[in-house]
DNA sequence: TTGAAAGCGCTAACAT
DNA sequence: ATGTTAGCGCTTTCAA
């Protein structure tokens, strides 16, 4: 022992997994991490892991079937203990191909995954749409207009369905010529869409929601741009908030952060079906976040 | 060969690596991925290696010279074939605890690192502040301030360089009272520093660089407060193109993006050396970006 | 309590 | 061209 502090020895990793069948290593598979929204959750992943000695092997997935597929692979042939996958919701099915994923421990983020079981971490993301459409509700708008993703991302989805409820739910039909799904990974698709309604809709409409926090600054860069005031002539509120909130003027209504929460839940979670334990949760874990309000509403 | 292809036989990597003594893995060690930079970097190296069958582990710093050598201490102990490691200018000389360093290939990226030698990709600095501040001294501004990071960081004291040689040039003597250091890592720093140099200064600055993206968010956000108009009452201009730089209001100017230009020279360089190779550059790459003009300047 | 040895799955060197 | 085997560095089992 003696000898061993003496000579700093470590372990050789490949040898040791080799003998005990454990590589010590998770994979975290994601669709990029150009926004800081998934960065932080990989932060928090990492943190949680190098306590237990586990290193964090980092795969893109490209955003489209074909790269999800060839990201698990990849890790897979890595031999993780477990794997990460936020997955973008497009399309399913094709995961047959990866028998060893079934076996491997698994946790989901953020989206659902047609045709992969796994456990999942997601956002309520109807409960937290219905708390942002209530408040402007509550603060007098009546025409509220929605700027969604992609509906095929089932957190996309269920934000417009929250949209969809909070209305009902005072009464007042949703209607289509009000709400616009644009690409949400680009603040372009919000400037787009938001210049998109307020021409076409001219006048008719008092607020917008935003389904994530690069549509709700195209849609800033899109008002601005119109010398429209928030909240004077329009309310404005995102889902989530943009990690520039601090500089934006005025500073958006939107819900609190959930990178920690999510990365730590899901962290902890992989760490106990990898200890071969059975989660005391259910197979779905739903974060809420509560309203933060700003100036735009 | 047959058998093989049916049964969808991938080698166990584990006894792969123990008996090749490779790992096909390489180390990213790198502060944090809350804003993009980082990530975006991350992904171009990913990119690049996953060609190579190598899967990227990553691992946080957390910014200070402790955590830097825990980082790199657990990617050896994880016999990665080479390190790509981003130091953020804490202290040095403390790296000798981790004597495997010295054999593994190295990269560093972004910083300077005082007592660690390796091969350096680093943006070209002092270049690149010039360019903005002639840019205002072009466009007529005199009394250019400057709003930088912390000095330690190589990055940063590369840039106020930049801004003094390029006054100096013109025939200017860069005054103390003009100079802000502040927490580049947030934008309250670039916040507090624009509103503590407007109050301090009034009247006597016609126009602010920026060191880096946060800063200028945080100055933008402090312009706005004060009522001024840019570029009419202020010139403003930062070093990196923040990623919501298409929507803010006026369109800041800065540098070009250089992300993916660092990220695939680093990870090009470091496969030359896993390689064995002896690369062609010297030990330093240094990085240039042009000047992308907008509404602020 | 301490020591010896088998074997994890692979590759490379050697023998046929 | 094909088949056989030693051994990478570790852990675990079994023996002294």
């Amino acid at each position: 022992m003696e000898v061993v502090r003496k000579h700093a020895f470590t372990p050789q990793w490949a040898a040791q997994s080799l003998r005990i069948r454990r590589t010590h290593t998770i994979g975290f598979a994601v669709p990029n991490l150009t926004n800081g929204f998934f960065g932080q959750i990989a932060m928090t992943i990492d943190a949680h892991f190098r306590q237990a000695r586990y290193g964090t092997l980092i795969c893109f997935t490209a955003k489209d079937y074909r790269g999800e597929v060839e990201s698990l692979r990849s890790l897979l042939s890595k031999d993780v203990d477990g794997i990460i996958f936020a997955p973008s919701g497009c399309g399913g099915g094709h995961f047959q191909d990866l028998p060893q994923l079934a076996e491997k421990p698994l946790v989901l983020i953020d989206n659902h995954c047609e045709g992969l079981d796994g456990w999942y971490v997601l956002h309520d993301n109807c409960y937290g749409m219905k708390l942002l459409a209530d408040h402007l509700l509550e603060r007098g708008s009546r025409r509220i207009a929605f700027v969604g993703g992609p509906l095929q991302e089932s957190s996309a989805a269920e934000r417009l369905e929250g949209y969809r409820q909070a209305l009902r739910a005072h009464g007042l039909e949703p209607e289509e010529a009000m709400i616009r799904v644009a690409d949400w990974d680009q603040v372009n698709g919000g400037y787009q869409a938001t210049t998109d309604l307020l021409s076409q809709q001219r006048g008719r409409v008092d607020a917008v929601l935003y389904g994530n926090s690069q549509l709700l600054l195209g849609g800033y860069k899109a008002i601005h741009g119109l010398g429209l005031r928030m909240p004077a002539d329009l309310a404005v509120a995102g889902f989530d908030p943009p990690y520039v909130i601090d500089s934006l003027v005025p500073r958006p209504t939107s819900l609190g952060k959930v990178e920690e929460e999510i990365g730590l839940t899901a962290a902890r979670l992989l760490q106990e079906l990898i200890a071969g334990g059975k989660p005391a949760s259910g197979r779905e874990i739903r974060i809420r976040s509560d309203l933060l309000i700003g100036g735009s509403s």
